[in-house]
This record gives C-alpha cells, structure tokens and sequence, in this order.
RNA sequence: GGGUAGGUGGCGGAGCGGUCAAUCGCAGCAGACUGUAAAUCUGCCGACUUCGGUCUACGGGGGUUCGAAUCCCUCCCUGCCCA
C-alpha cells in the first residue's frame, strides 16, 4: 500500500530523525514488510519535570505506535544511580521505589496528552531497567565488559573531551553504555530512539544484543533541542526550557521567551504542521506572529485549542498592549501587614530580602501601575485585589 | 608507590598576610529600546539590617598572627608524569 509508505516516509525524512544505524533504507524495509518491532526509548527519571524536549521524543515514539508497533518506555531508575558521563563526579544519589514511582506517575500524567495510554489494541509498555540491572551477578557484568574494549569506550566524544580537558573520568562512568546497551539485550529490542548525544551508548547496545541474541536493532538517533546558533541545549539552569508541568499561561509565555532560532526546531518536532505550512510561517514578515502561532499550537497540545486560543488574548492585551486585565491574573494570598520586602519573597517573586530591595531600589517594583519606591511599604487590606508586578514577567493579583 | 600541579561564588578564572563579600568573563536579575526574540546601553548580582553596620563564606580540621582565601601542620579530593 502506498498510503503506509508516504506515512513511513514522513516519519522518517520530516527531521527529528538525524541518523539510523545501520541505514534508513534497512530499518524502512522492516518498518514496511509488515512484522511488528519493539521500540524503546530511555529516560533518565531522577527529575520529575519534563520539557519540550522529552515531548519531542514521545511524539516520535507515539508515530510509531500508531503504525502498531510496540512501544516501551524505560525508566532508568537503576542507570540513575551512576548518570549518563556528563562531567559530574560521582554517582547519584539513589532514589527510593517510592520516589521512582512518583516520579513515573508525574511523567504519565505530563506526557499523557502526546500518548495513548489507554489504547486497548495496542497500549505503550512502562519498563524499569533495575528489573535486570539490579540483578547482575558480578560474574555477568565481567563477561559484559568483556565485549567492550577500551578504546572503543574512548572514542565517545564525551570521553575525548575531558581527556582533552584535563577533567577525571571515573571508571564506573564505562560501565554506563554497557548498562544500557543491557538494557536492549534484556528487553530483546529492535530498534531504540534516542538523543544523538547518546548514540554512542545505544549502538553498544546495538553489538550486545547481536552478540548474545544475533539480532538486529536498529539505532534512531533523534536531533536535540540545540539553539543552531548558540549550541545551547534546552536548559532549566539557563531558563530556556519550555516545561510541560506549567499552566498554559506559563507555557505561551515560556515560549514567547523562546530566542527566534529555535523556532523552526520547535514547529518541526514538537507540532503536528506540515512542513510547508511551517516553511510559510518561518516567512512571514514579523517572527513574532510565527511565534504567536507556535505557542497556541504547543498549549493547545497540552491543554486545549479553547485554553490556547484565550491565552494569546491575554499575552497580547498584556504584553503587547500593556493592559493589565485585572480579572485574568494569577491571584497570589499574602499575610495583610506585611512589607512590601516580605510579601515579595513570600510569592516568590524575589529569591530573598536582599533581592527585593534591590528590585525596588532599580525601579522594578510597581503597584497597580505605580512604581514602589519604599521599601517599607506596608500591604494591607486596602490593596486587595491590586495588581503587583515585578520585572515584565512577573503578575499577581494580591489577596489576602 | 615516587614526583609534580591544583582544589576560590551557578560556571570559567584572578587574588598569594590587611584596603577581599573577593578583579574579570559567562550565566542571572532590574531599567532603557523592543516582539516576554536578538543586539546594544545603564545599574545590580552572599544573607540580614533601625542603612550606622552585623553575620556567614575561598576543599575539611587545627595552628601562627592584632589580622589569613593568602603562612604552617594535617586530612580529603583531582589532573599530569614516572613505576
């Protein structure tokens, strides 16, 4: 049929998909000959908020689904322990079977509107990797390394920098590929998407499982939320990160925040537009009216067309216009008789008391439109319901 | 095991007895300009403060000194070279 080719070939040539090992033209033989295949992705659990980059992933993973194929989310809870070589020095923190499992059902619930969940032909698997892992005799983890040699685990890009660097490399950080390359051979996968910075740890997997079950898996490597002109990944630290835990004001506004380079990255992986219709938009005369576009699409993903579309009105009167339109704001309770210092850090709106002064001192702090310039200003009753507004992003109406 | 160079704020990296809450760069925050973008400019950037100050900080502990991030002892950690 060559309706299932045209949908292959847009999943696999759209540009979320960099790379497939051993070849594309191989894994699209096996995607279209009909037999069903297992795919995997990896998630690294130890956090609980997720951003659009995950989105991104399980988008791609949800395609495949829908195709039929089986699909199976793997929380690393045991490779968690030591985490992927980044530079860190030493192992994690294990986290307890309780916070894991927090951490699951605060996953499921964020990426429950990219997928299906609740198919009953064909319902995505939740797989933990200390199912095996933890399991491992020493003896196993030997014959394990055994397949492995060193200079092929140096060739990892991460490994040549900090050699290069100057920086340690912990010898328990070689045994993170082989544990998840384990991961492949226990789970009997044929094919694992994954971040291209981690495609040195999938394609080890890829010559374990061909070493002890002869089988093939295929190895799609998936582009990463990189600003193309910084190199920046997504990040929390760096506040570029669009999160899929935050209201849908929140997330517009986030991805307003977004820099216009990431534009096209963002419509392409994590919007469900045709490609021509996001090459229109990139054009048009203001890239600002794109970004408008990109953020009702994302918020109506993750809440709804009706949220996103009120949204927009609220980001324009507010931020474009300078309206503040007083019923809409997030209502934030302080204690009445506080200072105008203390109600600051109390809402979060500065990180201490030191902060707030500042912020008052530079003109940032402003009251129902007018600046506040003492910083013993006493909050009372009579400011119920007005609008207090620190920097442009931060709005609250105060109660009490 | 031997030698050697190091461990400073979110990161990079100065300082090597007082004037160090610590030069500078990045990141961050506030303001101007804007499109909650970028670039640019200005100011800020440990905490508390009755704005006089006070407290906590330069790997950990101990010491010398009126005074230490800076000197000494000891412990811990890391790179590099040799074995």
């Amino acid at each position: 049929m060559a309706t299932r080719e045209i949908e292959v070939d847009e999943i696999l040539d759209r540009g979320t998909i960099v790379e497939i090992f051993p070849s594309r033209e191989e894994f699209r033989g096996r995607l279209l000959n009909g037999e069903r295949l297992r795919f995997y992705i990896g998630f690294d659990a130890t956090a609980p908020t997720l951003h659009l980059s995950h989105a991104k992933n399980i988008m791609l993973l949800e395609k495949f689904r829908k195709l039929g194929h089986e699909v199976i989310l793997l929380f690393g809870d045991f490779t968690a322990r030591i985490g992927d070589p980044t530079g860190e020095i030493s192992a994690r923190k294990q986290l307890t079977k309780e916070e894991v499992e927090r951490n699951v059902v605060e996953w499921q619930r964020q990426i429950r509107p990219l997928m299906k969940f609740d198919d009953p032909d064909n319902p995505p698997k939740i797989r933990f990797n200390s199912e095996w892992l933890a399991k491992l005799s020493f003896e196993e983890v030997l014959y394990l390394a055994s397949n492995v040699t060193v200079q092929r685990m140096l060739e990892r890009d991460m490994f040549e920098k900090r050699i290069k660097a100057g920086e340690p490399i912990h010898l328990h950080e070689f045994l993170y590929p082989l544990m998840q390359g384990y991961d492949s051979v226990a789970m009997e996968v044929d094919a694992e998407l994954c971040g291209t910075d981690q495609t040195f740890n999938a394609l080890v997997g890829r010559t374990l499982l061909k070493k002890f079950k002869q089988k093939e898996k295929f190895v799609v490597a998936v582009t990463l939320m990189e600003n193309p002109k910084t190199g920046d990944l997504m990040s929390k630290s760096k506040g570029t990160g669009v999160f899929l835990n935050t209201s849908a004001r929140e997330m517009f506004g986030q991805i307003m925040a977004q820099p216009d380079e990431m534009m096209e990255l963002l419509f392409v992986n994590c919007t469900f537009l045709s490609l021509k219709e996001i090459g229109m938009l990139l054009k048009s005369d203001n890239p600002r009216d794109a970004k408008l576009r990109l953020a009702k699409e994302l918020v109506s993903i993750f809440h709804s067309s009706a949220v996103a579309e009120k949204e927009e009105q609220y980001f324009i009167e507010t931020f474009s216009k300078r309206n503040v339109i007083v019923e809409d704001v997030v209502e934030k309770s302080i204690l009445a008789g506080s200072t105008i210092l203390e109600a600051l850090v109390a809402i979060g709106f500065a990180q201490s008391k030191s902060d707030a002064r500042r912020k008052i001192e530079q003109g940032g702090v402003s009251l129902d439109g007018e600046k506040i310039t003492d910083q013993a200003f006493i909050l009372d009753e009579k400011y119920n319901g007005k609008i207090l507004r620190v920097g442009k992003k931060n709005i609250a109406k105060i109660v009490f």
